[in-house]
DNA sequence: AAAAAAATCATGGAAAAAGGGGAGGAACTT
DNA sequence: AAGTTCCTCCCCTTTTTCCATGATTTTTTT
């Protein structure tokens, strides 16, 4: 059995290979093979940024962007990057569904998470979702340089913050909540008493008190007070 | 002792002071004056973008950025631009403190709250202490270049998301809380029953039920889920 | 097809919150 | 000095949540 990241990294030295007769120089020699990164972020300062900070690296070469997840998808179709910086935060649909789904189309690429919070969250569920890196915002040229070629070896990158983030709040980690449980939960918060989620998804009240006492004990609250807290804090709401 | 971003703020500030030479023609007359635009965000890509987005831009200079309150108010003591560009998320102090302390002690200069999210309880917060605009960071050159002519002109300018979210969200208003109900805001949502926090504030249980029936009517909740995920939207646990 | 997970429903009791009303003293503002 | 706000405390009733325990049916996974 390999893991996806090893096999991530045979199918990238696979594609240097075969690519890479263009980088034979006329006398033979190497010419070097400048990383292919595209960005998506509907930032659009983020994006004049990040394009300010690489425009003048020989070995990055920057494919483009787009400001939301239809128009990355579209680009991918036509051409497919090394690695894709992704912003957590998209317009369409969120950066950590669109990791999963562009590297289940594209496996040989890797991402990069991109976030403006270190919200270990996020960090979470976008590196459960095959993302092979994590950078704020706040990142230096110098960090995101590294960042960009530590993951285009196949190596992971989390920027220190981040890393720390994942580590102190190993306590706090995210549940995973069922289809009826998330129902309930969204309704709960939004002030409904029991009965009336049970009114309101035509079911009995002691289920919903049921599915009450789950998410209790799935969050590790003791109290509806402390659960929508936490789950406000994941983002789950 | 100065810090090494104090000096450098020092030094590019005295730079700046003998370039601005340039702005007298040979006679000795003025040349157009530039719009001194000063920015403070810890994001070091967004400072890059807007400064690669400003920088051929003939009607503003560039005087600067800061990536925290204090080395923003350090900066100020030396020099005042004519517009701060200010990030509501600071790591130091939050943007919207930050507004208020910069128009006490320099009322001629006009603020722009940036920020990646249009939450109206920023926005609305922001424009109480008495900033000009607002402006989204997926904002273009083109608004952005409107905000600030239009707010280097005396005049209000709100993005349009902004302005949307202020109107349709008149109802959340932020409720203003007393130092006691925050101190039992952020113990209930810590998950303690009202008995837990009379023992912590050594104050009668039925004390503790009056501060929860106040905040109860303060947010207009019905129960106290309601009323954590209000708090929480509007930032204030 | 078997096993596991999820959704459904129930009983009964203790604890806590919600809703309503009243009231006195301290501190700050005008 | 008067007014306002804040903090404090109390009573009572109803509603809701929390907790323990158990069980059946449906759906999903293996």
């Amino acid at each position: 059995m390999y893991s996806q990241k090893q096999v991530k990294a045979l199918l990238f030295t696979l594609n240097l290979t075969v690519f890479s007769l263009k980088n034979f120089a006329p006398d033979g020699g190497f010419l070097k093979m400048a990383i292919k990164v595209f960005i998506v972020d509907d930032h659009y300062m983020v994006i004049e940024g990040i394009r300010s900070l690489l425009q003048n690296e020989t070995t990055i070469e920057w494919t483009g962007h787009a400001s939301n997840a239809a128009s990355c998808v579209a680009f991918l179709l036509r051409q497919q990057p090394d690695i894709i910086l992704m912003d957590i935060n998209l317009p369409d649909k969120s950066g950590i569904d669109l990791c999963k789904e562009v590297l289940s189309m594209y496996p040989a690429v890797f991402v990069i998470g991109l976030s403006t919070f270190n919200q270990q969250s996020f960090i979470q569920k976008m590196m459960n979702n095959g993302a092979s890196g994590y950078v704020l915002k706040n990142a230096t040229k110098e960090e995101l340089m590294e960042a960009i070629h530590a993951v285009a070896k196949g190596k992971t990158y989390l920027s220190e913050e981040a890393a720390q983030s994942l580590r102190k709040n190993n306590a706090g980690e995210i549940p995973i909540l069922t289809r009826r449980e998330k129902e309930v939960l969204v309704l709960i918060a939004g002030g409904m008493t029991n009965s009336e989620v049970a009114q309101k998804l035509f079911i009995s009240v002691t289920t919903v008190d049921t599915h009450r006492k789950n998410l209790l004990a799935k969050f590790n609250s003791r109290n509806i007070a402390s659960l929508i807290k936490s789950a406000m804090e994941m983002q789950l709401i």
